[in-house]
RNA sequence: GGCUAGGUGGCAGAGUGGUGAUGCAGCGGCCUGCAAAGCCGUGUACGCCGGUUCGAUUCCGGCCCUAGCCUCCA
């Protein structure tokens, strides 16, 4: 039985579809106008976990992710590049999808733009003014928050410690300080777009209460996004969902934790991100995915070359498991009396417990190695083909073992058929007796990352990055 | 200042009222021409101070420290 921990009400509890085996998930997606960095990475991989284990949990999951393609940073940065807008939102929706296949992500089954969904953004605006949650004042329409009782409930926050806060600014079109942004008047400028206030484009908050609904309906199971859209994002959310439809919106709220660097938030804002494209350019995919996995999704992830090298060094130890062993789904069945999927099935069921999952592949993989060593062939195989599929779970360990330990970076074939060459040379050595020649040619690849491995069966190699 | 989440062995990172996390690194052994990989063994870890308890890292209270949100942000 899984459970969830709920950001609405703070605590994990038993996960209850509203229409099983139906799962309807709305995860907030990326603003385009930037490549994504790794704390976006976490929010790509912690959902797609997500929904792969939905999925194979037997649930019918509907997966969203919005692309918020109009917003001040992108008018501001199409302007700064002189490139149309349109061109520039296609240009980095492009990377960020490039980023999540590299990354081995699930593509969502809806992925819907906010400019493709202005008519069901005025729409719901205009249901919040009759409904008395909204005002319109010089052409910009403004969420009244005080009308909404329960404004602040999922982030803790009181209305008039809000107001107290002297970050909001000051604005005389406001009512209350802190009401916020539905539509923005914007008589000169583009783009913009026709309403009944007059020209003027959605505010950010607005266009996930109106995608969401039109995708899922106007009460669904999971929301998702990143820690720091809980307030005021994700806030405003609920506040302008329930308000237009009288209905709860989402049941259950799930908050991915942050990057670090140097124990400080990774951040556009304070600059000290890391693009995914720029670690995948030192680091393998995978090994970026497992280390997204290693710890909780709640909790925070400090971002080091040594925390990546750990990573990559605890991948390779599950893929060195399964070199050599046949992996396919035909494997002898009832051969193998472990619990391991229901363990793995424990941890998940758990939040979605993935390093305690990792604890059972590295479980499975000793297994592995032991019947190896107790040259029973079978057992092994029957236990590499458990590891694959758990591992397949969390989108890992779907490479084949040999392809994935020589190719983790880029090697071309004339190198490879060198390394293949400075091999068999240093085994003609062996037989020889010249293990002077044969040890030299070893450092020599050593050097270049080349790892040799002697075995009954011949000599084999991998790189080491 | 308000609200939230944390402080676990050399590092990373789960978890639990009383035996084992797991990975990386280290040490000893086996294997190996030597290695590598692997197997076996190996660590007086739970921020501080009180309290509850037969027993607390785990529950309660206080304190200290860290991070996040309170402003655009995955």
């Amino acid at each position: 039985m899984l459970s969830i921990t709920n950001s609405l009400t703070g605590e994990k509890a038993p996960f209850k579809p509203i229409n099983p085996p139906d799962v309807g998930l709305y995860v907030c997606g990326m603003t385009v106008y930037d490549y994504c960095h790794l704390g976006h990475a976490r929010a790509l991989v912690a959902f797609d976990v997500v929904v792969r284990y939905l999925r194979a949990s037997g649930y019918n999951v509907c997966y969203v992710r919005n692309i918020t393609d109009v917003d001040d940073k992108i008018i501001q940065r199409a302007a700064e590049l002189g490139e149309p807008i349109a061109a520039l939102t296609e240009r980095f929706t492009a990377a960020m999808q490039a980023d999540a296949d590299a990354l081995n992500c699930l593509r969502p089954d809806q992925q819907p733009r906010a400019t493709a969904h202005i008519a069901e953004i005025i729409a719901m605006i205009e249901r919040l003014i009759e409904r008395g949650y909204a005002y319109e004042s010089a052409g910009d329409v403004y969420y009244a928050v005080s009308a909404f009782p329960d404004y602040g409930a999922l982030s803790g926050k009181r209305l008039d410690e809000l107001r107290v806060g002297a970050r909001i600014e000051p604005d005389e079109r406001k009512r209350d300080p802190a009401d916020f942004t539905l539509w923005k008047a914007v008589p000169d400028q583009t783009p913009s777009w026709p309403s009944p206030w007059g020209p003027g484009r959605p505010g950010w908050h607005i266009e996930c209460s109106a995608m969401s609904c039109h995708c899922l309906g106007e009460h669904f199971d999971i929301h998702g996004g990143g820690l720091d859209l809980k307030f005021p994002h994700h806030e405003n959310e609920i506040a302008q969902s329930r308000a237009a439809t009288g209905k709860a919106f989402a049941n259950v709220w799930m908050h991915n934790g942050h990057v670090r660097i140097d124990n400080e938030k990774m951040a556009k804002s304070l600059g000290n991100f890391t693009t995914i494209r720029e670690i995948l350019a030192h680091y393998d995919a995978e090994s970026v995915r497992y280390f997204l996995l290693s710890s909780h999704y709640r909790s925070p992830l400090n971002y080091s070359d040594e925390a990546l090298d750990n990573a990559r060094a605890g991948l390779e130890r599950l893929y060195l498991a399964l070199r050599g062993l046949p992996t396919e789904a035909d494997s002898p069945a009832g051969v193998d009396q472990g619990d391991w999927v229901e363990r793995f099935n424990a941890a998940m069921d758990d939040d979605f417990n993935t390093p305690l999952a990792l604890a059972v592949l590295f479980d499975l993989a000793r297994a592995i190695n032991r019947a190896r060593e107790q040259h029973d062939q079978v057992q092994a195989q029957s236990l590499a083909v458990q590891l694959r599929r758990l591992g397949a779970v969390l989108g890992l360990l779907e490479a084949s073992p040999e392809a994935y330990l020589k190719a983790t970076s880029a090697l071309d074939d004339s190198e490879h058929a060198r390394i293949d060459a400075q091999v068999a040379a240093r085994d003609a050595a062996r037989a020889a007796k010249d293990f002077a020649r044969a040890d030299a040619i070893r450092d020599a690849l050593e050097r270049d990352g080349v790892v040799l491995e002697d075995n009954p069966e011949g000599t084999r190699w991998r790189r080491e990055r």
